[in-house]
DNA sequence: TGAATATATGAACATTCGTTCATACGTTGA
DNA sequence: TCAACGTATGAACGAATGTTCATATATTCA
């Protein structure tokens, strides 16, 4: 936490400036947090590691695409630290990163379900 | 709710596609729902909505953005009735449309704010 | 070592998306 | 009724995005 000398003169503004600064960032990482979600192959895979991990063949399967497609879309789950990896063998284990996830994709389900 | 003949062939099968297309439709518009939550000019607008309404004029103002650009992004958060509108006079004033909206948003917040 | 399997990734292409510009619509007050 | 103001919207344009195809990397097993 940043300390602002109340009697300079710019502190107010700064503090304000700072202030709005900091949230428009917020505000950009919490667009590219639902960037990542806003995707139909994304969701789908969400939704299976749901419950338990699973390797990127399973995974394939699961969600109807291609091997290629799911790759690249786990790379951008991968990234935005939405999933984990863990490599086994020949095979990578997907699971998801934590509650905070699920508590999210939960509530996009409820409010999706109702009327 | 349906209900399905446990002694006719197609049964399981049948429930079972009904379940996952039914999934698929779900999982679809969650995608939809995340995708109007995935841009900055939007999360802007409802994080400026979370206390109170205001109308466009002023959101114009807050969000930093051109007047048109605001009015596209309302438009697209009014389809997808994440905002709703209220007309008085010239004015329009705008609102988050349930609580939902804010605890999905209040969620990614909190987890864009942490380690 | 070489074949088979699982996964990852770069390039290309088509599609979608957000902003801008111009303009239309609707309301108010002179 | 006309000017001013607030808001909405269509068209156009550039940027971003997701899939496909081809191929690379990595691991296992014979």
């Amino acid at each position: 936490m940043e300390v602002y000398d109340e009697n300079t003169v710019h502190t107010a503004k700064a503090r304000e400036v700072t202030l709005k600064m900091h949230q428009d960032e917020v505000l950009y990482d919490v667009a590219e947090l639902f960037k990542v979600f806003g995707d139909t192959t994304r969701t789908k895979i969400i939704c299976a590691l749901f419950e338990n991990e699973m390797c990127v063949c399973d995974l394939t399967e699961a969600v109807g695409m291609t091997q290629s497609a799911v790759s690249h879309q786990l790379r951008i789950l991968r990234q935005a630290r939405l999933v984990l990896v863990r490599r086994e063998g020949k095979s990578s284990y997907y699971s998801l990163g934590d509650n905070h996830v699920k508590r999210i994709f939960a509530l996009a389900v409820e409010h999706t379900l109702e009327p």
